[in-house]
DNA sequence: TTAAAATTCGACCCTCGGTTCGAAAACTAT
DNA sequence: ATAGTTTTCGAACCGAGGGTCGAATTTTAA
């Protein structure tokens, strides 16, 4: 029998090791985040951390699934307004770019780790990735509309997305300022690259 | 005493293992690419790896090596003329991307490996890293003098050669075709892309 | 032909790290 | 108090994989 109060401190300890294992992540690299280093960063012993998880993958893939769903219930309510397909799509950039100034370590994990980890498809792994992939479809769908509409410049989608997938990796994760980026000069950065094209 | 013979052909059984390595690296990817592997993918015992290579690491470190070496000695002849960043830029660019198509899986392992490898920055660590060093210090000058001609959009330049890298990458490495790319469409991307700033 | 040098590799060693065991401690409910 | 139930973790297990050893085989040079 499990009380509603003893649930809530087991979801808790929980967190706790997942904080603890994204600290070791941000240290170590995703390849030397070992079980010790976690159970000693979350303060549990390693065996401790087998009665909150199955093992070290279900670890990394909880996080997935927790952080990129929480990134999918924060676009989608902007999403929808497909009139002005530019406009929707910095909205969206601006409201994840918004959640990586909250925890750029957490982010650079749920960017980082899908390449780095091992590639199993099997049942687990798919939560997570089933945001992933609607999230791209609405950033690949808004640019396609985008680019129908001359608000972005002629060119492959895919590739149009690549470059801004790397701009905006650089915009966030590269700048050696600390200091916040503010929604207007982030909005100028995307502009001044893919915008003006209907007025060209 | 080593005669000359001799030397070329443990020269080429070093090849052979370099080639084995590779071979591993694309079909496990970097992280699980094991001596074991290699030695089956070279037709060596593992053992054997040994007497050409000191370490698993060096193996590696070797492939970075040749490889940033010979990028480097490919572009080298062509940064010089200053006159037009922008030409100057897309050359650059359309040499790699051919020594790219020539064999895209050592330049996926030349692109990758750097962020997944242990970051020891010990004394041999450095041969390759100082070609890569050179090579992006090049391009992001080519960079800034472009800007400073409006041949680029205004924009940081560490930013602008984040954005060109990914959409370089995309270009090279996502493409479902195989088909080579030709000079033509490369600097088509490239110009509709981050051309026509001076003209607008 | 033959001694030295170069090459090959099977068998072994050893560490690291994920996972399990079992027993103790802490907590809950009656 | 006491009989569960939940939580904790030290210690041990174990497989994977990098690296070593020494003897056998091949090649070279005189």
């Amino acid at each position: 029998m499990i009380s509603n109060r003893q649930a809530k401190e087991r979801e808790v300890r929980k967190e706790q090791i997942l904080k603890g294992a994204l600290k070791v992540f941000k240290q170590q690299g995703i390849e030397k985040s070992t079980m010790d280093e976690i159970a000693k960063q979350s303060d549990f012993g390693k065996a401790s951390l087998y009665y909150y998880f199955s093992s070290k993958e279900e670890i990394f893939i909880e996080l997935l699934d927790r952080g990129w769903k929480m990134i999918w219930e924060s676009i989608e309510p902007v999403i929808h307004d497909r009139n002005h397909p530019k406009d929707t799509f910095i909205n969206t950039l601006n409201i994840i770019g918004g959640l990586v100034r909250n925890d750029p370590v957490l982010f650079e994990f749920l960017f980082t780790a899908p390449k780095a980890l091992p590639a199993n498809l099997d049942e687990k792994n798919i939560e997570w990735k089933k945001y992933q992939t609607k999230m791209y479809s609405v950033l690949q769908s808004l640019l396609e509309e985008g680019i129908a509409k001359k608000e972005f410049p002629k060119m492959r989608p895919d590739l149009l997305m690549r470059a801004i997938g790397g701009l905006f990796h650089g915009l966030f994760f590269l700048g050696n300022e600390k200091k916040s980026m503010s929604r207007e000069t982030m909005e100028e950065f995307i502009t001044t690259f893919i915008g003006n094209y209907a007025t060209s």
